[in-house]
DNA sequence: GCGATCTATGGAATCGATTCCAAATGTGTT
DNA sequence: AACACATTTGGAATCGATTCCATAGATCGC
């Protein structure tokens, strides 16, 4: 049996694909009657809509795509749970693709918003250069999350990664530190403006370091272990370690711990993110906290004003409060 | 600007809207001279085929559709990667959508396939009960990857998760262990399979156990710690305790070892799912390896034969093997 | 040089749902 | 009873890309 169309239950129903139609959208009057026979109809011949038809009709999909590297970060799918719960609030359906940092797939995904599969795009780990990015984005409904690239026309929503990283890197001071290291991710966008954050703090303190050291690839718990043993390996040890990620810095903990140092006796470390590896982590883990779902609803929020209100391209970045989340892995 | 069309590229490039749609699909013969100018005339207008015409003029989108409860473990995005690369492979789109254990979105989600929105569907955690699951999979082009409803009619890719059980319970007994425990879902599919292989293990060892604990929802770290708790206040503690997955394991360990118990001396404990977690963990879990990667790629190459091959519902469930990692947590 | 075959092309029909316009029916007013 | 007006309905046009069919032109053999 081949799919119904709305010719066939107009036929079944007796009644024209107009009226069909207009039941199905409840847009304009219809009496009662011929509702009562349009959904008896579609309720024999179990008739749904063609997508195609009509998103090429009203030109629009009511469905919104999120795009990034992987997913397999507790904040990406914060972020996008949030977004998908702001996107049904407004019936939208949002879905989501990992690029795996492969930039032909973050272009055929890209190209999903340009050939109309999709009404607008939340961005958050582009693989593609800055510049592309912001091409992309002054035409076309996206919008940015947590990793915003660095322009004049950066827009989209994060916290405020320089701030946070000073917040966090003057609570190590003020518990004593006075060697700090940090360790961060070099694709990381966010990764400048924390590194800006932490040499503010060492400044004002009258500090500096000469310890930001860099990972590359995949950052996460052996990344996290295998800084962490340059640092064991380097001529003075510091007495505090910021990391850009609680698994990073659970992996600069083993290390340590491994090597017959206290945590935070000896050495101090802090994570960023206050995923639930900062609560499984031994100690447990001074961390910052990124309201993650709330971005992606604020997100979601202003990517509908671009998909909806024509030429509102506004720009500049949305930052939410983060929340600095002191646990035992500093003292 | 207007989004160009077919007839605005044909008009440019001084040539019929059929010749246009032949160089954009490279179907038949085009002279070499009519390719130059439309192609010209693509570039010119920055020319994209808009997806919902092609959509329906094709009757199929090479779009498929995955779905889970959440996207924040580790098996999951790894069997949703392998996923989206056969997919690729193979000229698909694969995205993701999280159905947050909410029916109506579980359902809406599932008309994507009814409407055409999407060819396929690749279904991880259902919500909808496994009756309305077995009744959409016969009719849809629809495969299980994981957690597989029980029925007759059964099918999808998982491993043997009776068998993957009842290994790691032996493997517990063999290291010396009498009074075992296990902590599942109660929510999850595979936990009967894996509760059977428990039990067959014990009773070939002349053992039986009574203490089995289901934990409900988020069957995390802290479900973890206060179903460990139970045991700790039971009459009798577990000298063994197999856990439903790598951070439920975790926080087993956890809430020992802060009952100043020793893992594996005084309690072993064993994961499931070899997740990054699984090496964080101090001692590190024995656990089994799901090939999630692999599973994703048979689920998706098996989802393709149903969407091609005209009344090709084959049943049953296709096994990958698993693997047992034996670390520290047992001995 | 003429019919036969092949290649390239234009243009109309098609996919299925929506929407506009006009017509038909019904209601109320004087 | 006649007219204005509101409600409901049918049906055609529309969205944009694809594809089938017919034809114009080129090529070939004899």
């Amino acid at each position: 049996m081949a799919r119904a169309t709305v010719q066939d239950v107009a036929r079944t129903a007796g009644v024209s694909v107009g009226t069909v139609s207009r039941v199905l959208n409840g847009s304009s009057a219809v009496s009662a009657s011929a509702k009562e026979k349009v959904n008896a109809a579609i309720k024999e011949l179990s008739y749904r809509p063609l997508a195609s038809a009509r998103d090429l009709r009203r030109d629009r999909t009511m469905r919104v795509l999120a795009l990034a590297k992987n997913l397999d970060s507790l904040v990406i799918s914060e972020v996008f749970r949030g977004v998908g719960d702001a996107a049904a609030d407004n019936g939208y359906v949002s879905l989501i693709a990992a690029t795996d940092g492969d930039r032909d797939r973050e272009q055929q995904l890209v190209d999903m918003l340009r050939n109309g599969s999709v009404d607008g795009l939340v961005i958050f780990s582009p693989t593609m250069p800055d510049e592309d990015v912001n091409t992309v984005a002054e035409q076309l409904s996206v919008i940015q999350v947590c990793e915003i690239v660095d322009a004049e026309a950066a827009f989209g929503v994060s916290i405020d990664d320089r701030q946070a990283a000073y917040d966090i890197t003057k609570h190590l001071i003020d518990t004593g530190a006075k060697k700090l290291a940090m360790l961060a991710h070099r694709g990381a966008r966010s990764g400048r403006l924390r590194e800006e954050g932490f040499r503010q703090a060492l400044a004002e303190a009258g500090l500096e370091s000469d310890q930001v050291l860099l990972g590359e690839g995949n950052f996460g718990f052996h990344a996290g272990r295998s800084l962490a043993k340059k640092l064991l390996e380097g001529k003075d040890l510091p007495d505090a370690v910021f990391c850009g990620t609680d698994v990073v810095a659970a992996g600069c903990v083993r290390e340590l711990t491994d090597a017959g140092l206290r945590v935070p006796n000896d050495v101090a470390v802090a994570g960023f993110d206050d995923s639930a590896q900062a609560e499984m982590c031994v100690p447990e883990l001074t961390t910052v906290r990124q309201p993650a779902y709330e971005m992606g609803r604020v997100a979601f929020a202003e990517l509908l004003e671009r998909m909806t209100v024509e030429g509102s391209h506004r720009k500049g970045r949305t930052f939410l409060p983060h929340e600095l989340v002191i646990r035992d892995s500093t003292k």
